[in-house]
This record gives C-alpha cells, sequence and structure tokens, in this order.
DNA sequence: CATTGATGCATGATCGATTGTGCAATAAAC
DNA sequence: GTTTATTGCACAATCGATCATGCATCAATG
C-alpha cells in the first residue's frame, strides 16, 4: 500500500556520469520535496508504521515496543529530520491543539501585549496559538473566524471584537468555546479591565492635580457605543460628582479612537473655548496621539498647563512629560483570568471578569 | 462505511418526557460537538461526499455537476454552518495554503508593523498567515520552526532571527524555502533595510543640527554582533569622515537594544564625561526609551541640549519634542519586495535587497 | 507436556476532503 | 435503429497518523 517504487535500470558505461547527475538531483529533489514519514521510517527501521508512530508519540511504553526498537526509530527520526504532520494527526485524534485569537491592530502597547502574552501562556499550556489581526473590520473578523474553525481551533478568544456574539453563533454549532477579552459579549464570558473602577481613579487624580480655571475637564476618544467608552465615561461623572462638579454633554467628546478624529475634534473644541481645559481624560494612547499634536498645533504644550490622564499605557507617552498620568490595564492578570476560564473548561455558567487596571 | 449510526427505541409512554428532554440534549450536544461534514450534506442532499466537496470547493463545473444539485447542496451548507476541514484538505492536497513568519517581539512599532502588513498581504495573495513571536530566544526560533514545519507551511519568514541559517537548514529537507526578513541570513534570500546609506543620512542630519561642543558624537544600542549594528556604524562613521572626523571607540556604545542596558551604558558615559555628546545616534526605539530615561535622570532635557536621532520611528518619541530625528524603515516597501520574491518562486538565486528607510 | 501469561510487534480501520476513473442515461449524428 | 458524444453523477483510492485488536513467541507454572 505504502511502498514508494523504485525503478532501477540497467544503463550502459557511457551514461553513468549522466545517471549520477540525476541520482544527485533526484537525492537533492526527494530530500527538498517529500517529507518524510512514519511509513518511510517505518521502512528503514524494518518495522511498522504504527510502531513508529507510537515511539515518536510518547505512548510506545504502554503499547510494549523495546527500548532499543524505540530508540533506533528516534534515531533514524533525527537523521532524517522527521517532522510530524500534524494535519494527519489532527485529523486522525479529531483535537488540533490549536487556540486561536483574533485581535483588531498590533500596533499598540496593548494589543501587542495581549498577543505577545497570549503566545506565551497558550504555549505553556501546551496550545499551538494563531493570532491574527482583523484591521477592525467587522466583516475581517467573521472572515477570520471561519478560517479558524476551518483550521480546528479548539477555542477562540475574540478581542477587542466589534460583535463577538455573532461570532460566538458562527463557532457554537461547530461546538468551538469562545471567549471575549477587553470587550465583553452576551454569549459567552469575558475579561475585561474593571474600566468604571480605573477611569473612576484616574479621573481623581487629574482633578487634584488639576490647576484652577474657569474651563473644566474634558473627555476625548472612544465611541459612545462601545461599553469600555460608556464605563469609563461613568467614571468620569462620578468622580466629578464626588467633589460636586456637574459633567455637561459638551465636555464629552466621543468621536472615535482615531489619532486623526482625536486631533480634530479638540481642535474644533479649541477654537470655541475661552479657555483651554484644566484637565483631559483620553480615552486611548490611539487617541492621545490625536491630542498630543492637536495641542502641538494650537501651541499648547503639555507641560504645566493641561493635565492629562490617559487610559492606556506606552512608554514614550509616559515619557513625554508635563502632568501626564497613565493607567496601565492589566495584561498579564487579564491573561491569568482568561487562561483559567480555558482551563476550568466551558462547563460552566457565562461570567464576566473584571480586572482593575494599574495607575 | 460513513453511516452514523442511530438506534431508535420504542419507549413507554411514561419515559416520553424523559426521552424528549434526552433528545433535546442530543440535539444540542450533537449540534455542539459534532462538527458537519461532506458526509453529512451528502447524506442531505441524496448524493454522494465527492460531489459535495467539488460544489464547496468551486470545481463543480469541471466535473459537470448540475447547476440545480449545486445550489441545493450549497444552501445545505449554510443552513447547517457547514465549514471545510482544512486538515482534511491538506492532508489530500498536500498543500497547506499556511504561510508562516516568526518575530521577536510584537512591543515596539516596527516589528507589529511588519506582522501587520504581512497579514494583510499574505491573505491578500491567498495564503492563511501564521505568525508567532520568539522573544528573542533562539532556542525558541527552532522550536516554532519545528512546529510550523509540523503544520506544513509553504514558506517561512525569518524575521530578525538570531540564526535564519539553522532555521534554514531545518526547513531545507522538508522543502519549505525561507526567506530572511530585517536580518540578512547567507542561505536564502533577504529583504532588510539599507542600514548603511539610512544611518549615513541620519548621521548627516543630526551632524548638521548638532551645537557647537566639545563632546562629539555617541553612538548608542545594538549589538556589535549583529549585521544591522554593523552597518549602522559604518554609516555613522562614514559620516563622520566626510567632514573629517574620526569616530574612536568609546564614542560606540554598542551595549544591546533592551532599554535597561541603553540606559545603565549612557549614565556609565555621562557619569565619565566632562560634559554631554553634541549628538546621539541611537539603534532602536527601545533603546530610546532608555537613553531618554537616562537623560532624565542625569537632569539633562532633549530639549535643544542634544541632538538624536533614532533609527526607528515610534509616533510618540517622534512627538518628544526637541531634536529629535528619526528615520523610519519602510515596511511597506520592504513586504512588496518579500511577497515579490515569493511569488517569483524559489527557483531563483540567493539574493539580498536593502529598502532604503525614510527620514 | 499442556496451559497460562506476558512480551513485542503487525494489521487494518479510521479521520474528512480530493480526484482519477468509470458507468449509466440522455441527446445528437449518421 | 445503431453508433457516438455529452451530461451527470457515484465509486474508491489516497494523503499520514492513530489506536483497537490480534497474533506470534517465549517464559513460567502446574
Amino acid at each position: 500500500m505504502h511502498n514508494r517504487l523504485c525503478y532501477i535500470v540497467q544503463l550502459p558505461i557511457k551514461c553513468q556520469c549522466l545517471l549520477e547527475t540525476f541520482m544527485r538531483m533526484r537525492a537533492l529533489t526527494d530530500q527538498n520535496t517529500k517529507k518524510t514519514t512514519i511509513y518511510d521510517l517505518a521502512q528503514l527501521a524494518g518495522t511498522s508504521a504504527g510502531t513508529v508512530s507510537a515511539v515518536l508519540n510518547g505512548n510506545w511504553k504502554k503499547r510494549r515496543i523495546s527500548e532499543k526498537l524505540a530508540t533506533k526509530v528516534r534515531n533514524l527520526a533525527d537523521e532524517h529530520g522527521y517532522a510530524l504532520n500534524m494535519q494527519a494527526s489532527t485529523l486522525r485524534k479529531e483535537k488540533s491543539g490549536i487556540i486561536g485569537m483574533v485581535v483588531p491592530m498590533y500596533d499598540n502597547r496593548y494589543f501587542s501585549s495581549i498577543a505577545q502574552t497570549f503566545e506565551r501562556m497558550a504555549r505553556a499550556a501546551g496550545y499551538f496559538p494563531i493570532v491574527t489581526c482583523t484591521q477592525r473590520d467587522p466583516e475581517l473578523e467573521l472572515t477570520a473566524a471561519r478560517t479558524m474553525l476551518a483550521y480546528q481551533v479548539e477555542y477562540l478568544i475574540c478581542t477587542g471584537a466589534t460583535d463577538p456574539d455573532k461570532i460566538h453563533d458562527l463557532c457554537a454549532p461547530a461546538g468551538v468555546p469562545t471567549l471575549n477579552l477587553d470587550l465583553p459579549g452576551k454569549k459567552a464570558s469575558s475579561v475585561i479591565s474593571d474600566n468604571y473602577a480605573g477611569a473612576f481613579k484616574l479621573t481623581k487624580k487629574i482633578l487634584a492635580a488639576a490647576p484652577e480655571r474657569s474651563q473644566g475637564s474634558l473627555f476625548v476618544g472612544g465611541r459612545e457605543a462601545d461599553h469600555n467608552t460608556q464605563e469609563r465615561i461613568r467614571g468620569f461623572r462620578d468622580a466629578h460628582a464626588e467633589i460636586g462638579i456637574t459633567v455637561t454633554e459638551d465636555q464629552i467628546l466621543a468621536c472615535g479612537y482615531a489619532s486623526q478624529k482625536a486631533a480634530a475634534a479638540l481642535s474644533r473644541f479649541l477654537k470655541d473655548a475661552a479657555e483651554p481645559p484644566a484637565t483631559m481624560f483620553v480615552n486611548s494612547t490611539i487617541s492621545l496621539e490625536g491630542v498630543v499634536t492637536s495641542l502641538r498645533e494650537n501651541d499648547l504644550a503639555t507641560q504645566d498647563k493641561i493635565v492629562i490622564g490617559c487610559f492606556d499605557w506606552d512608554p514614550f507617552a509616559e515619557l513625554l512629560g508635563g502632568n501626564i498620568f497613565m493607567v496601565r490595564q492589566d495584561v498579564e492578570t487579564m491573561m491569568n483570568a482568561l487562561f483559567s476560564i480555558i482551563r476550568e473548561g466551558s462547563e460552566a455558567e457565562i461570567v464576566t471578569i473584571e480586572v482593575p487596571p494599574v495607575l
């Protein structure tokens, strides 16, 4: 069945050198295109494929294979650079060992740290992590999820997904559990930052450091529709309420996260205002980029003049100097929570874990 | 062969409600754990698995399947949320469509931009991209490469790899071509920044903007052993030579990339020096973090006092203000070069493409 | 010497999708 | 009416690894 036929031809002496060249090429091609399989190793070791498989995947003890044969097979595997064919293995075992994650972007510290930590922990848990970024494109989110399903992922983590519940509905019929990270969903467990508490603390901090000024605070960035922004605005409001200040609608610029949008929104605000705001709550480092740019353009350095609080962390932003405070979402703890849910199994009910960020 | 047996049992009426509950559970479990296969769809459509396969993978025209049957099969597939089993498909076709990439880290703009662009372009080229970060761990680099081989990647891109040639040697016997990105290798084609030209230009720029001072320039960050650092030092030297200055060994602090190392090396330097350097060439944003920290600690703001050139780009670093110039490695062009090599096929000889970075 | 048990391995079915081959049924050509 | 061509599909082998089953061989026991 698995015999690889080999035609041996008798050639006249004249052709010997040609033959040699051919054999070298074949050897090269063989090694270059044909991967060694357990059948090849079985033939070389004079044993069966099943035995080779047992030796290489570690349960040869159970199958009572002799130490001697096991060693021989392992040596041959090393010599020939044997690599397991995961597709075949997965197909048979019906378990891929793959855990998937979709993230919106890599290009800020929060998400890149999530991706990096996810890979590390997944590997430590014995999974093969596949991370893919969906460019904040809802369409691509679904396509990516579908593709991950095709690759038989055992778990799918939806990070900052536009519509995590739709992804859940895609995965559920295939028996693939999902988890939400950063943004919560209703149909699967979620691990998110404690946005309210973080925003509340951060706001108190900047209010305490704020200079006296008629023009009060400003909230910049994020989308009113998204859960995180709502919670942060609530924290922002309540921290003000605590010292007897009511935040009005015009103090909230939920203009989206993109830096250009934040810059534009802030510039518009500054044009109408008599005085710059005393404090600003900026909803992400991405938005902060826009805020800083806008301040530059309006000849307002960060230094001392305006106290900024940013819900997110970036090392260089921190070095910007001036009165800038950042809360750092606790990625390590969030990811630990995530993997503890995964370890518990999907039996449990739907939970939402809120991890406090650190100032 | 592929019949899924279904035992139908006649139960006394008493048990009817129990049965109902059972059926609901079974339905749930069935839908939750068993994925729909082409055999399931074939049975539902009253046709054969081969036909279903042909319909779903698009070559049903070639196989002369009627429009009517094709539509029926497609509808059934949609209804039942059918997802292709890639493992089975790959196993049979002996082509996975997977393209792999290893990167050292995600947490700086350069590498995260590379990862992001890679994913986008790979998808556009019809591949399924798998990116994994190896934490600058040479051991993990090899392990990751081996795992990628097991998953039957068709191509492997080694980004900033410690020893790309070793990875090549791992992949070659399996017939998997490799490409090097960012750091060159000898055994496969490479796409890298034109480090010499970039460094030369950047150095000229900071020299032109430099204040007159006895203490000249400093080169901070990177490893003497790595190709990029060598080339940048060469550019740094030559730009000085052009205006008649010879760079001495003590002006080169190739202390590694890590920010702490850069901070420590610079602080040590500043302790011994009578005066701070007029200009500094910093070898990456990571190192720049350390440099800025060290300057802070030594009460030297960036403002006007020291002209800094950084070989790498970060939006916030750019906003730091003061005399700081950054060259941005041209990721888009580099990745285009990479994929054009991939499209050409691996027939061609080993080439090294140097892409000029932009100031 | 016959029976039991342990040891060491081979055999073959199986996972799901793909694809070359072949065989009916109908249509077209002579 | 017979031959040829075309349409429309079913069948079965195959990819590589896994694992339940089974069959020799040899030692131990009665």
